[in-house]
DNA sequence: TTCCGACCGTGACATTTGTCAGGAGGCCGG
DNA sequence: CCGGCCTCCTGACAAATGTCACGGTCGGAA
């Protein structure tokens, strides 16, 4: 038997990561060999321990998954990044890939498949659920300009457009116009529907 | 040794709950009996293969896991419940201490502790995150009105008064009065602030 | 019983929000 | 070089929102 596949495990919330070790450990071909809780860790720490895969959540403090793995793919080239993921958000999986992630898998998938989508991403192969791929396709990139998501995304806290505008350097007059932008772009009626719709096609990822 | 503790999971993660079966799998006085990915499903499940302790995650489709506590303590009133959750939010906690939880547990923390939760609610005894009770504590209570309370639910779809009016069978100006009396009590700013307030805390769960 | 609070409604009001038209600068590809 | 797009601003307008004062019903507590 040749050496077992070495994993770097990224998710925030340690119980769900120890329950990842644990049944990745039950592969005899798998072996955990790092764990971290948050998204700057991962290159510092894999770089010690020079994982064959790494296993990222995209919802992590610090720096998002999608972000991380950019950033171990830049620092480790040789080593693979399959993104897991609690929602099936569309713009995840196109920024995950742009950001150069071997696979992607939504954590509805069964526990039975993970370790096969290890192995496929060990491979060189790409893993992707078909079902989200199609969805990403039919749904398109984020309409929304740069300002626009910006402006979109600090209006998620709730503030009126005089702190919009404040914490943004703008003009009321211009916030309420990206925001009349993003409201028509998004299809939504209100400035917190658009928010929301935004966020569930995740068009509002990188900080 | 006397016989191993009966466990039923219900997630609505398949993944995660299939790594917590692994987890769990690996105490040798635990055994993992059932598992459901639907909060509707927890009743049915359990009156079939009876189990000791069920861990109930919040988020669940069909029926929230505060919701099945109580129906399965209805239903079995010998079964333990232990409610796993993603969001250690105050009012979560209370509503299933309400709901007869015998322990309440967050997915931050270690995943060593897991088993001891179970073992220590399968003994009768309560387990809660301090830190969370604390702040449990310090919250309060909803200080939301019934009405208040449903009015700002259906508002998370972001519509507006005129289609909350409808949707609610109540006139636009009541509504109007229910919205600002629940931005009142919350302290926020806006209709949109209150949403968010008011669902960090848990105060909008119940369907 | 009386009183208080939650609940529902009305109407009116100031503020905020969303939309539109228009103008100006910068940057990039054809 | 020009046209197109993004960005930023102004100003004005209709619509939606948030607030307030007021009355009324109803159930439970004092």
């Amino acid at each position: 038997m040749t050496e077992p596949i070495r994993l770097l495990l990224a998710d925030d919330q340690a119980l769900v990561r120890g329950a990842l070790a644990a049944l990745l450990s039950l592969e005899p071909d798998l072996t955990v060999v790092a764990e971290v809780g948050r998204g700057d860790e991962v290159v510092p720490e894999a770089l010690r321990s020079r994982p064959d895969v790494a296993l990222l959540d995209v919802e992590m403090p610090g720096l998002d998954g999608v972000a991380a793995a950019a950033a171990l793919r830049a620092a480790l080239p040789g080593c693979r990044v399959l993104v897991v993921t609690t929602f099936g958000r569309p713009g995840y999986l196109r920024r995950a890939m742009e950001a150069g992630a071997n696979g992607f898998v939504v954590k509805d998938t069964p526990a039975r498949q993970l370790a096969d989508a290890v192995r496929r991403v060990h491979a060189g192969l790409r893993v992707v659920d078909p079902t989200l791929a199609a969805e990403t396709l039919a749904t398109g990139p984020s309409p929304l300009t740069d300002r626009e998501t910006e402006v979109l995304r600090t209006a998620r806290g709730g503030g009126t457009v005089a702190e919009l505008a404040a914490t943004l350097h703008l003009s009321e007059g211009t916030v309420r116009n990206h925001l009349s932008a993003a409201i028509g772009k998004t299809g939504a009626r209100n400035r917190a529907d658009a928010v929301r719709v935004a966020e569930e096609n995740g068009w509002l990822l990188g900080d």
